[in-house]
DNA sequence: AATAGTTTTGCAAACGTTTTCATAAACGTC
DNA sequence: GACGTTTATGAAAACGTTTGCAAAACTATT
């Protein structure tokens, strides 16, 4: 009956075994080259038998580092933001790190809930998708003086250092790739805009090059649905159910431009030869799909392992500030746009 | 210059400003009802003040939970995974906790190393993807006799609770829904199935129920290829370009039996007229493609919810085991597969 | 064999909390 | 106004580590 629970072991039980003090334990861990070999066989092997795993908890009250990172995104199962997450702890983790990762579902004020609930965990650093928070948020990173990054969205300006891309500048070039093949008649769809920084950004980038036609885009061409494609499909098939129809759309990211894709099938329209469509993205599978998804291409994987370096080698000082980064973009052209008559 | 660092504040500061004793701050977080709804409102003022956040650390090394439950996976950026992380993330929140992610990579060494890390961090539960895991981690697992469980895979017999789906099954469903619509030619596609038991059971399923059949498969209709649409596209497409033809293609999972698809339309194949294919999983996206993608439906939301869930009531002793649970499966009959004449 | 170094070890304080126990203050009762 | 309760607070020990300092054990040198 002597169900004695099994304590997990600690350092004065390896101690105890090794016949050593609990310093030298210590010490072998954290200085090897100051303990004496012989010693350290003894320890390693009374750490063997006891099955003893370290416990970072009371490492991180001493001040020394926890070994981890937040990472807080909107959510995870979006193709990109799944990327970005993979990427971003594959690059901290030869850095020891382990990332604790949670989503807000596009809510800030959850966004700073769970700011907060890593801070309780006294992480080393956090990374935040965007430049969209609460202002608690800011205050919050601020006033912790925490190392922060904000990875996506491109700004030279922005108080969090930023890796990303020009999100502007990104609708720009899906807008101008479209004009430079001669549409003029061009739909748009996006996702929700409050937010959501980066959304916004490539809308805006996409309207200013539109504004410069001649010709104004109506009203019903330019719609915003929930980020799925099935909403997509469903929108993007009523505009394209009664005339006059649009030559191209432009979406906002590729999961929209999936849908408008099925859309324009649905309706019997041909893409490219009926219809245009062009994305922002190219995510995982654009370029596979048929016909191949012509996007601009926003390189996720180079952004998060970009920005899990730059923030462990800060945390970990061998650097000591976090460069902005704006990571290069450029459309690449598939199968999914075609040139028109010009007017 | 008395850039005295803004040392972060704890406990000791708040009592200090809040002119109480440290107990009584303590006490104030966790057992509100004990103390004066006067001095709570003191120190509340102190702690906002001072911008305070409890040290989670310091809490956990008194054997009080770290709040924290880990999530191995073999890579984040598979849509199944992402979906199942964001789930079991969603799970755990309501009951305060937050999850540590790591990929391995589908190597079961990593896989322990990322285990002994999370152990380092005393996390209050871990969650695997599948059984097939090393020697080292089972005993890791049982020797800090930590809370675990295995999604995805069910198995009525596993040391680890399993919550999942039995993937034999949904092998054999794939398998005999071909068979029902009359196919006999069938060629199969699975990624590697080594170190992956979900994998292996699916194929194992499958081969069962066509080894009933009166002919035999040929060699070259069965490939292997890593998880990915290209490397699938090429696979299929070699199948595809030369006689004999199979006249339905069964995939591992739905990303495969993306990429055959387009393989058969890159050979001038039309699906489901001149070939049929099945996929497995059901991800995101998979309903929408046109045409919609017969396969069986996994249920990865609910299973990463559930398991989330009972993982959580587990830790936080609501209840005293995890039952094993299979998920229920079953054919969604879409556009993808056709009838054909029997032999 | 004594001395001066050098290497190795242990003691004890510290880290930021929680919690047990003891004490003080306030209240109600007769 | 003395007593017993109840309510609110504080002191101090405990949690599992790390680390500065000092002592002990070796080594090399004479």
């Amino acid at each position: 009956m002597s169900d004695i629970k099994p304590k997990i072991a600690d350092i004065v039980a390896v101690a105890k075994a090794a016949k050593v003090s609990i310093s030298t334990v210590s010490r072998s861990y954290n200085h090897p080259e100051l303990v004496n070999p012989a010693t350290r066989k003894k320890i390693d092997a009374a750490v063997r038998r006891l099955g003893y795993i370290r416990n970072r908890a009371a490492q991180t009250i001493h001040g020394i580092r926890s070994g981890t990172i937040g990472l807080v995104v909107p959510t995870i199962d979006h193709a990109i933001f799944a990327e970005v997450i993979q990427a971003f702890s594959d690059a901290v983790e030869p850095y020891g790190f382990t990332i604790l990762v949670a989503s807000h579902g596009y809510d800030l004020e959850r966004e700073y809930g769970v700011l907060r609930k890593f801070l309780e965990h006294r992480v080393d650093g956090v990374a935040l998708i965007g430049l969209d928070h609460s202002a608690e948020s800011y205050t919050l990173i601020e006033r912790q003086n925490i190392p922060a990054i904000s990875i996506w969205n491109y700004s030279a300006t922005s108080i969090l250092p930023t890796i990303g891309v020009d999100n502007r500048r990104a609708g720009q070039l899906a807008a101008q790739h479209l004009v430079d093949l001669g549409h003029r008649d061009i739909g748009m769809i996006f996702p929700p805009t409050t937010d959501n920084d980066r959304a916004r950004d490539r809308q805006k980038g996409a309207m200013s090059v539109l504004a410069d036609l001649s010709r104004a885009t109506p009203k019903e061409w330019i719609v915003e649905t929930p980020y799925s494609i099935s909403d997509t499909k469903e929108a993007i098939s009523r505009m394209l159910s009664q005339p006059p129809l649009p030559t191209a759309i432009l979406c906002g990211n590729d999961v929209l431009a999936v849908g408008a894709i099925y859309a324009a099938m649905r309706c019997g329209l041909k893409v490219p030869d009926d219809i245009s469509i062009i994305g922002i993205g190219d995510f995982k599978g654009s370029r596979e799909m048929e016909p191949g998804l012509t996007t601009v291409r926003l390189p996720a994987r180079t952004i998060g392992e970009l920005a899990g370096r730059e923030l462990a080698r800060l945390v970990t000082k061998e650097s000591t500030e976090i460069q902005h980064n704006s990571c290069d973009i450029s459309v690449v052209a598939r199968k999914t746009c075609r040139r028109v008559q010009g007017v």
